[in-house]
DNA sequence: CGATTGTCTACTAAACTGATAGAGATATAA
DNA sequence: TTATATCTCTATCAGTTTAGTAGACAATCG
């Protein structure tokens, strides 16, 4: 699972993806517009400011924006920016590479060899993917019903 | 990240999986093989059988083995069991969806459109991998070494 | 019987997560 | 130069989850 702080922290790229070059965007309307706690946001905008992605411009008429062009922000990026890594099980990451505690050998591990081409793959789709991109949403499922 | 928790179940299988028809295999073989400790294998066992994957006996000569044969045991059942779903976002679950909290409405969220994408590729994958499937394993990556 | 092996429920310590508090820094403009 | 609007940083906290253990119990075999 993506943890909230990594949900919360690419709804609000992605709010700013959309209002590229449209001047800064206060904290407080992205928290309201993407339904994101206030003071959670302020702890995840900083974040992304030390790091790089966004800037931001204090007082009056500030606000933050996105430091890249939308399409040079992968998800993918994002994702290994927040996480650490897009694997699975630590020990399948390729940058952030860590051994599993209580495993096998590497080398004989094949929970790992599927997990590394499990994350090829969805390293693949997720680099593929920017904040540039539209993406098409899906219609919610129905709704479960609880049994009468 | 899978749970350490996943993980030992899937090692667990993987162990059984090579002894199908070999007869039982004792939670203590699995646990010393596997590297897994052994009161908490006893859990995951327990609920493998009682999730009907795994058959146990009891007394002398008694052990674990799989009720399956290995091509029927997918990698993606395994993790939707112990994990829930396969999704990296609970509104991108297709079995157990749930909503997410803090979120927009799903007709709107891309978030969930891309996770949703994620996840059907995901399950493309595990749900053609099985138990039975020779993993070919991979090189552990070369060590990073501390900075002198 | 008694040794062996699995089953079950409860418990715990540690880590992580989501969120908040509040004092501080900086920019703008009147 | 002061008032105010914004962002920044560090600390803290309560709740949950996770990994693992304890220990009494049940079944099977010889």
């Amino acid at each position: 699972m993506l943890s909230q702080k990594t949900r919360y922290t690419i709804r609000a790229l992605q709010h700013l993806a959309d209002r590229w070059r449209q001047g800064p965007v206060r904290l407080d309307a992205i928290a309201e517009a993407q339904n994101i706690p206030r003071k959670f946001l302020t702890v995840i905008l900083s974040e992304m400011v030390r790091e790089g992605l966004v800037i931001s411009h204090r007082g009056r008429e500030g606000g933050y924006e996105l430091a890249l062009d939308p399409v040079d922000v992968r998800y993918g990026d994002i994702i290994r920016l927040t996480r650490g890594s897009l694997a699975l099980v630590p020990c399948a990451a390729r940058n952030a590479h860590e051994h599993c505690t209580n495993c096998l050998p590497e080398a004989e591990c094949r929970l790992r060899g599927l997990m590394l081409t499990l994350r090829d793959e969805m390293a693949a789709m997720l680099d593929r993917m920017s904040l540039a991109d539209p993406i098409e949403v899906e219609a919610p499922f129905a709704e479960e019903r609880e049994p009468a």
